[in-house]
DNA sequence: ACGATATGTTACTGACCGGTACGTTCGCGG
DNA sequence: CCGCGAACGTACCGGTCAGTAACATATCGT
């Protein structure tokens, strides 16, 4: 015991995520994103995931904090697949094709739009944890956007990142609330009179 | 009492909403905007309006309904303010009018978007009465801009429409997103592209 | 085989939820 | 001024919410 530290090498490696808070994210983020945040009890998550609820409060904080973990892996994992569009070789072409696979998920009968505007809808005081998460991801996707903007030749990249933020996000909410036959089909065709709007 | 009747002339005077109702309808408007609807419970309501819960579910049959009873009010006032942009002798200036109060009102950093669009996103079960009220307003107000599409001189006003449509339902979501400096300050240069896109 | 770490089990808390049985006050017509 | 019904309040219900305490067991590296 003479200052011993008990290998802290091991405790550092041993932190790799145990399995049941991993079930506990994965049913997070499905019952999350398919019921939303408020609607979904943490008995609920701990079933569906086959675990207990000590389990959950053993590697989440509240649920507040496995909501805000919840919108950090759809954050991390948009903007990552964003950014490929923006370092694409054709931003034109790779934002097209972007575009077709959001058109195809959002005129799906249960689509159910982004969790993280969703998310801010349920929380709108600012404070709250998955708000702040919320907000962060839509900073983070405007700053692209407008860097899409730019690598499109945009004579203002803002603004034209901007007026695309609009439509996308009027594709998230519009496509949960009309079904397949939703505006969302007039998408790429709004898109492109943007874009040659602003580059013309 | 030959066949009296009680003087259903005055029962039907008396008909007129009494006042705790119409107490309890405007506090449920603002708090349920405010602060969306599964946030706010029926003892807020109740206390917000000085009054008490029976009250409450003398006038409505369940908070479900009351939630409905709110989405109607949102709907009609909506939907009669767009009915006059469509009749109004200049279209595209009244819908002009129309865009800037829109983004006046969605650069406030307290803005909440559409009651409707944020009930549908709270309550994505179908056969919700709030969802059913908030889907009924959104397909009336994209059968409103078809028409106002069509006023404009659009090609295929169903197409403008759904593009307009998209640009609005992308102001009332990232209205809240994003303060008073968000993306609807393209708002209007952005539906002039896509309204000249389409009449050109 | 050991010790540490991860997980399960059970039962519980206090607060809050939507909703209701029942008593009380008010206003008006006779 | 009485009586009667409409309008409203008091007090409560069972259920569910997020979160926790205490203890038993499983798993794994060494």
């Amino acid at each position: 015991m003479t200052k011993g530290k008990t290998l802290p090498a091991t405790r550092a490696l041993l932190r790799t995520r145990p399995k049941a808070a991993e079930r506990i994210r994965e049913s997070a983020r499905d019952l999350f994103y398919r019921q939303g945040i408020r609607a979904v009890g943490v008995d609920e998550i701990v079933n569906h995931a086959g675990v207990t609820k000590p389990s959950l409060y053993r590697s989440f904080p509240s649920k507040d904090e496995l909501a805000a973990d919840y919108l950090r892996h759809i954050g991390e994992e948009g903007l990552a697949r964003f950014d490929a569009v923006v370092a694409a070789e054709n931003p034109r072409a790779a934002f097209h094709a972007w575009l077709k696979d959001l058109q195809r998920k959002a005129t799906r009968t249960d689509y159910r739009g982004c969790g993280a505007t969703n998310a801010a809808v349920e929380y709108p005081e600012r404070k709250h944890p998955a708000r702040k998460v919320a907000t962060d991801i839509k900073r983070d996707f405007r700053a692209n956007l407008t860097a899409l903007a730019a690598a499109l030749g945009a004579h203002k990249p803002e603004r034209l990142g901007d007026a695309l933020l609009l439509l996308l996000e009027g594709v998230y909410a519009s496509g949960q609330l009309f079904g397949p036959a939703g505006p969302a089909r007039v998408l790429i065709e709004a898109a492109d009179s943007l874009i040659e709007a602003h580059t013309a």
